[in-house]
DNA sequence: TCTGGGGTCCTAGGACCC
DNA sequence: TCTGGGGTCCTAGGACCC
């Protein structure tokens, strides 16, 4: 059943950071060109001609094409563009959510009696950041968030492609199983094994087989996406979730413990600084490590209190480090990274304690308050948020006791 | 094809609580 | 003392995405 309501434009801007690096330098364009040394970030559409792909080894791209113009990566300047595509994003509707710096979901069904059908919507909005930020971009418009990514995809590059939805079986079931959206190379090889090629043989399966074969989560998603249900709306304003930071240290030598630790220090540092920027703080450090024959751990501990002061999170770090080092010493250690999780804004302040110890005795939430109020002090705050195991509820008032370190 | 850096979500087991 | 069901949190790992 079709809501009119609901329309999705998914728009994906080209090759983005290749494309920045044309619109900069004209003696770039119509040529091929990758961003990035040692692995490529990005290739242009004349690159990809000659099979060199993002996330590729930057001496098989070479090879593949060696008239490429490889330069490095400008970041400032991808996040200038997509800063000034977004807005034009937010201009079109106020119902975007960004997936990532170069693409967004936009929600247009409210609209169409204001401005028209998304197909107009969608060429306007392709215009204006070709006019206004230089840049090419693909849109896919469908009824659900997956066939508008689908058909942004099929469209590139610089198109745009509208899946009505009388249509969308016909668009969707042709396509090979790793179109779809968290079908990667190990559940397209396991799903292959099953004999399943298509979009259209994953709809023939019941449910029940595919759980069996992907897990029971990522079963039933896949089963409903082939049977075009996908009822994810757009959702405004995500947080992200967590912020990290890593570094590929190479195989070449190993590293001394004071040196892996200089290191840590270095990441932690960066990892703060971005927290303290975001104003969020966390509770839970992740520590990551790639080991000589590329297979991975995590090490994590969770604090009782959030924050963001670089000197907890380096002795949270430092703790792991240590714990884990004949490990590492056993196995080498090629890349090194750290995460931050578990983000609140740092004017939350996290009252689980207080307030259970309030129940046990009974007592109210002013109680439980007051005891929170003697914790912090009397200090003004914009907001509290209850955070735990024994309630969920929200209540506006409490101080964040840690300064906000800089 | 020997591999960058930034993320998201799911699963599964153990600890712990009621 | 043993057994049971229901639930949350934490840790570790894995798959996937751009």
């Amino acid at each position: 059943m079709f809501d009119p309501g609901w329309v999705i434009i998914h728009a994906d801007l080209d090759s983005f950071f290749a494309s920045v690096e044309q619109r900069d330098d004209p003696r770039l364009r119509g040529r091929p060109v990758i961003v990035g040394g040692g692995v490529v970030l990005a290739a242009s559409y004349e690159a990809k001609a000659y099979g060199v792909r993002s996330a590729m080894d930057g001496r098989q791209a070479g090879v593949l094409c060696p008239q490429a113009i490889v330069v490095p990566p400008r970041f400032e300047a991808y996040v200038e563009a997509s800063r000034r595509v977004f807005e034009i994003f937010r201009d079109t509707t106020p119902l975007v959510e960004g997936l990532s710096i170069d693409e967004a979901f936009l929600d247009v069904g409210g609209l169409r009696r204001l401005v028209g059908p998304a197909e107009g919507i969608a060429a306007s909005l392709r215009a204006r950041v070709r006019a206004e930020v230089g840049l090419p971009i693909s849109t896919g418009i469908a009824r659900t968030k997956f066939l508008a990514k689908v058909a942004s995809a099929v469209s590139k590059p610089d198109g745009l492609l509208f899946v009505p939805p009388h249509a969308e079986a016909d668009f969707l079931h042709p396509l090979p199983v790793e179109r779809l959206w968290g079908v990667g190379a190990v559940t397209a090889a396991k799903l292959h094994a099953d004999g399943i090629r298509t979009v259209g043989d994953l709809a023939r399966r019941q449910e029940s087989e595919l759980t069996h074969v992907a897990g029971k989560a990522a079963g039933r998603h896949l089963h409903a996406l082939a049977n075009l249900r996908d009822p994810r709306p757009v959702e405004v304003g995500r947080r992200r979730r967590s912020i990290g930071s890593q570094s590929a240290l190479g195989p070449a030598r190993r590293r001394t413990y004071d040196e892996t630790e200089a290191l840590l220090a270095a990441l932690v540092d960066r990892v703060t600084k971005r927290l303290r920027g975001g104003e969020r703080i966390g509770r839970t450090f992740t520590l990551r490590v790639r080991f000589a024959d590329y297979t991975r751990a995590t090490r994590s501990a969770t604090i009782p209190h959030s924050t963001a002061a670089t000197a907890t999170w380096l002795e949270t770090g430092r703790r792991l480090l240590r714990a884990n080092w004949p490990l590492l010493e056993e196995r080498g250690c090629t890349l090194l990274g750290i995460s931050i999780s578990g983000l609140v804004d740092n004017d939350s302040v996290q009252l689980e304690l207080p307030l259970f110890e309030a129940e046990q005795k009974g007592d109210s939430l002013d109680v439980a308050l007051d005891a929170i109020k003697e914790k912090y002090g009397g200090q003004a705050v914009k907001r509290a948020v209850l955070v735990g195991r024994h309630t969920g509820i929200e209540m506006p008032t409490l101080p964040d006791p840690s300064p906000r370190s800089g």
